[in-house]
RNA sequence: GGCCCCAUAGUCAAGCGGCUAAGACGUCGCCCUCUCACGGCGAAGGCGUGGGUUCGAUUCCCGCUGGGGUCACCA
C-alpha cells in the first residue's frame, strides 16, 4: 500500500507539515520548573462541583510554579454543545477565584475570544492543525480510513450505547469486534478512491500496535506506578465531520500548547493507554499525568456514586443560590485536596489560601464523599472570620437577588446594618451565626420594625403577671447611658423584687426557693424587645435599637 | 463480564515495620453562661477478610470481599 498516496487522497488540502506547526508553536520560554496546565471542559452545561477539584489543582500547580494556566474549550461534539455555556463557565469560575492567564477568554461584549499565542483555543477552530498530524499518521501507515457508517456500526454491535451495557454478551462482542477490526484493516486503494468519489464520509482510525495481554508501566503523579494493558483498539482519531475525538485533540493540543502537566478526573485512567500510544506515534514528549479522584455522593441504597449532573450540589451555581459564599467552596475544596490545609489555615488564619504550599503528594488517591456537615462547618468559620463590612457587602449582594425585601431594609441605613452585623464579630472567638446567607434574615429581622413581630411564646406555666411587672419595672429604670454592668444590676434588682433569684448559682443550688431566676426575667424582656427567646446579647441589641424603639417595644408588650 | 483504580471510626484523614492508631466534621455528655451563638473538657466509634514475608504487621506481597471507574464517530 502506498501510504503517501493514501494520505494525499484523504487530505488533499493539507499543505503544511508537522515541522511547520512546530515552528509556529515553539516551546514556551519559562523559568525552570514552571508548570503549564490547563482546564479543558466541553461547553455542555454548567460547571460541575466535582470539576472544581482538577481545576483547582491545575491552577495551583501553574501559579505556584510561575507557569501558565490556560483555558481550552473542547467543543468537538457539536451535538452536545450548549449555547453560551463557555461564557457562563468562565464567569462562574471567576467567582471562585479561578482565572486563566491564557486561552479562551471573555470579550467585553460577552463573546469568547482568544488570549495568547498558542491558539486557537477552541478545538472546533483547530481542524486544520489536527489534519496535519492526521495526514502524517496516514503517511506512516499508523492510521487508516474507515468508511463504515455509524448506523452500520450500531447494527453490528449488541451494545446499545451505555444503556444496555449490562446485558451485553461480552465474549461474543469481543470476538465480533476482533473480526470487524481485521476486516477494517484490509482495504484497497481502489475502494478508498471509490468511496471518496461517491462522497462517502469516513472516520480516521489509529492502527493499534498494542497487545492487550501485555502491560505498560506509567507513573501518575498522584497515584504512583500504574500497570495498564497496552491499547489494542483501533480507536477513532477523526470523526466523519473531520473533527477529532478527545484522544486525538488531547495529544495534538497539549503538545502544541506546551502543557507540562495534564490534570484530569480519574475517569480518564482507562483511556490512558490510548494516549500513550498516540503520543508515541506522533513523536510527542509525554506530559506528566495526574488523575484526580472523583467526589462521590451516597445514593438511596447507601452506595457511593459519582456526583452526577442532576444531583443537588453538582451545579456550582447551586451553592451561590443556596447562599454559600465562594470563599466557603474554595476553602472546602482545599480542605479535601490537601489534608494538611486545615491545619495550615488554623495556624495562619488571615493568610490567603494562595499562600498555602499546595502539595501533590498530600493528595488522596481514593474518592471522597461529599459531606454537607463539613461544608457547613467550613462555611461558619469562613463567615465568622469576615469583617462586618465584608459581610455587609456580600449579604446585600446575595439578598439583592434572592431576598429583595430584606435587601431594601439592609441598604436603607448601611451603618445601622453594619452595627448589627458587627455583634460578636472581630474577636478571637467570633459568633458563628451564619452558615449560609439565608440564615441572616431570621437572625436579625427583629432589628427592622417592618419585620419585627413576637415570634416565640413564653414557656407553659409562666406567670404572665410577673412578665408584665418585669416590663413595667424595666421601662421605669432603663437608662441608655448605663454601662453593661449597671444595666444588668438593674435587671437583677427586678428579679429580686419579684422573688426571682438574681444569682444563678443560688438558683441552681435550690430552684424551689425562688419563683424563677434572672434568666426568666431576661427572657421576658428579650421576648418583648426581640420577639424571640434566643437573641444576641440584649444590652447590645438595645443600644443598636436605641432607647426609643426599645421602650416602645417594651410598652407594647405590657 | 473484561480491564483499571481504591480500601484506617458515620464522613474527611494522619500514619509510611515496633504508636495507649493524630486531628477535623458529625453524634452524645458535662462545664461556662441572662437566652442564643461562641468557647472549654470529656465520651462512644476504626485499621474489610484470609494467607504469606518478618522477631514483629494498619504499614510489604498474594488471594478474596467490598466500593468505584471504564469499555462510543461523548468528553
Amino acid at each position: 500500500m502506498d501510504y503517501k498516496k493514501l494520505a494525499q487522497l484523504l487530505f488533499p488540502d493539507v499543505d503544511k507539515t508537522p515541522e511547520d506547526l512546530e515552528a509556529l508553536y515553539p516551546p514556551r520560554q519559562l523559568p525552570e520548573g514552571a508548570k503549564v496546565t490547563r482546564f479543558a471542559p466541553s461547553p455542555t452545561g454548567f460547571v460541575h462541583f466535582g470539576g472544581m477539584f482538577p481545576v483547582r489543582v491545575a491552577e495551583r500547580l501553574a501559579h505556584q510554579s510561575g507557569g501558565v494556566f490556560y483555558l481550552r474549550i473542547e467543543d468537538t461534539d457539536a451535538m452536545r454543545e450548549v449555547e453560551g455555556a463557555a461564557a457562563a463557565l468562565i464567569r462562574t469560575l471567576a467567582d471562585y477565584g479561578i482565572v486563566f492567564d491564557e486561552g479562551a477568554s471573555l470579550a467585553p461584549d460577552g463573546s469568547i475570544c482568544d488570549k495568547g499565542n498558542y491558539g486557537p483555543y477552541k478545538q472546533s477552530q483547530r481542524a486544520h492543525l489536527y489534519h496535519v498530524y492526521a495526514k502524517m499518521l496516514v503517511e506512516k501507515g499508523l492510521a487508516y480510513p474507515c468508511f463504515t457508517t455509524e448506523e452500520e456500526l450500531e447494527q453490528l454491535h449488541s451494545t446499545d450505547k451505555k444503556a444496555e451495557i449490562k446485558n451485553t454478551d461480552w465474549e461474543a462482542e469481543a470476538e465480533k469486534r476482533r473480526e470487524e477490526m481485521l476486516a477494517r484493516r484490509t482495504f484497497t486503494m481502489e475502494s478508498v478512491e471509490e468511496n471518496l468519489k461517491a462522497g462517502n464520509p469516513f472516520v480516521l482510525r489509529l492502527l493499534a500496535d498494542g497487545d492487550g495481554e501485555k502491560k505498560i508501566i506509567v507513573t501518575d503523579l498522584v497515584r504512583g506506578k500504574l500497570e495498564l494493558p497496552e491499547n489494542e483498539e483501533d480507536f477513532v482519531l477523526l470523526k466523519s465531520d473531520g473533527i477529532p475525538t478527545y484522544h486525538f485533540a488531547h495529544a495534538v493540543d497539549d503538545h502544541l500548547m506546551g502543557t507540562t502537566h495534564v490534570v484530569r478526573g480519574e475517569e480518564w485512567l482507562p483511556s490512558l493507554p490510548k494516549h500513550l500510544q498516540l503520543f508515541r506515534y506522533l513523536g510527542f514528549k509525554l506530559p506528566k499525568y495526574m488523575h484526580i479522584s472523583q467526589i462521590m455522593r451516597l445514593d438511596e441504597n447507601g452506595n457511593k456514586k459519582k456526583l452526577s449532573k442532576r444531583d443537588m450540589g453538582a451545579n456550582l451555581d447551586d451553592y451561590k443560590r443556596l447562599g454559600y459564599c465562594a470563599e466557603t467552596v474554595v476553602e472546602y475544596i482545599m480542605t479535601l485536596l490537601n489534608s494538611n490545609y486545615e491545619e495550615w489555615h488554623a495556624a495562619n488564619p488571615t493568610a490567603p489560601f494562595t499562600d498555602f504550599a499546595f502539595n501533590v503528594k498530600k493528595m488522596s488517591v481514593s474518592g471522597c464523599l461529599f459531606d454537607i456537615n463539613k461544608l457547613n462547618d467550613v462555611s461558619k468559620n469562613v463567615l465568622s472570620r469576615m469583617s462586618a463590612d465584608e459581610v455587609y457587602d456580600k449579604i446585600t449582594e446575595w439578598t439583592s437577588e434572592y431576598d429583595k425585601e430584606l435587601y431594601s431594609l439592609l441598604v436603607r441605613d448601611a451603618d445601622y446594618t453594619k452595627s448589627i452585623l458587627a455583634i460578636g464579630r472581630g474577636g478571637k472567638k467570633p459568633r458563628k451565626d451564619f452558615t449560609v446567607w439565608g440564615d441572616v434574615r431570621p437572625y436579625l429581622d427583629f432589628f427592622y420594625d417592618e419585620l419585627f413581630e413576637i415570634k416565640d411564646t413564653l414557656p407553659e406555666g409562666t406567670d404572665m403577671a410577673d412578665a408584665r411587672a418585669t416590663l413595667a419595672k424595666f421601662a421605669d429604670v432603663y437608662d441608655e447611658s448605663d454601662d453593661t454592668n449597671t444595666w444588668f444590676e438593674k435587671i437583677k434588682a427586678i428579679a429580686d423584687s419579684l422573688g426571682y433569684a438574681s444569682d444563678m448559682k443560688a438558683y441552681k443550688a435550690d430552684p424551689t426557693a425562688f419563683k424563677g431566676s434572672v434568666a426568666d426575667i431576661s427572657a421576658y424582656i428579650r421576648l418583648a424587645v426581640t420577639g424571640k427567646l434566643n437573641a444576641p446579647d440584649l444590652y447590645t441589641v438595645m443600644h443598636i435599637l436605641g432607647r426609643e424603639r426599645t421602650l416602645a417595644r417594651v410598652s407594647a408588650s405590657l
